[in-house]
DNA sequence: CCTTGTATTGAAAATGATTTTCAATTACAA
DNA sequence: TTGTAATTGAAAATCATTTTCAATACAAGG
């Protein structure tokens, strides 16, 4: 699906949670779809305001509870942090985050599945969740380091 | 090694590190090596108050800051929130946590460093941490919810 | 054992992030 | 087009965390 396809689905499936679709929804939604990066609240209006200045921080934190609540977006934690938000992947991934610059690559790993009713059963609890995350450095925020260092 | 022992260890490192071995330190070096919970700054803070009341929230903050430079403690996320602390375990280890009390529990699991790398190799990113982590409920917070249903 | 210098403490104030309140505005159903 | 309820953004309130600061207490040296 392409982007503004998505766009589209995501206001209508808005509209049909019984929201209505406002200028400041409609910008965060175009935000949240284009981008691959996992960005919290503040980043979100900043970019934001570029398309609707008058856009609030309020509004950013209310509208990203909304697009959550209807699985949309996730949070997303970085080992100095959560409160980020990622446009939610089709089917359950692994992800791969940039702790520089937020960026978010998905990867197939192994299926945690086996391992997970194993551990269930040998402890006792409910497994409802699981992470696997790999955190790092993305090519283009190396770059500059490099570059540092050749110079 | 027995928690005493530990405890020793801890405010032996503490002291070596520069720091003195004062009461309010003490009181959270035995609250963090006796729990095998996560627990906030606000937990460490009313539980550390039974062994030595007049300890602040302040306090609180800095010693666990401490203890995390010198590796004794960690920092751990859960899918609603992060700043919890626990003692570090030994060796690399996966986390299988409670969501209601905070229970921790290790599991050994895969070795991901094969999967690590052959990632790197694919994304070009330079990975240097990574979580597996499970979610759950621990059997004793089960048990409320069964008798519920039960009676 | 006592003195002394300095790290540490806890209260209060400051900061920063998030939530709530509220009057004005706007989407959208009739 | 109109009425109404949802939504907005500013300001205020709240909550977590950090900083400031005067008083205290550890521990090294006499």
């Amino acid at each position: 699906m392409n982007p503004t396809a998505t766009v589209s689905r995501w206001l209508d499936l808005l509209q049909s949670a019984g929201c209505r679709v406002t200028a400041p929804r409609r910008a965060i939604v175009e935000l949240m779809v284009g981008t691959s990066r996992a960005l919290g609240p503040i980043e979100v209006y900043d970019l934001g305001r570029a398309e609707h200045p008058g856009l609030g921080l309020v509004t950013v934190y209310r509208t990203l509870e909304k697009l959550e609540e209807l699985g949309l977006i996730e949070r997303v934690h970085l080992p100095d942090g959560c409160h980020r938000y990622l446009r939610t992947a089709d089917g359950h991934q692994h992800l791969l985050l940039c702790t520089s610059c937020g960026l978010v690559q998905t990867f197939a790993g192994d299926d945690l599945d086996p391992l997970s009713g194993k551990v269930a059963n040998d402890t006792g609890f409910a497994i409802n969740e699981h992470w696997l995350q790999f955190f790092g450095t993305c090519p283009n925020c190396r770059k500059p380091i490099s570059t540092l260092s050749e110079s």
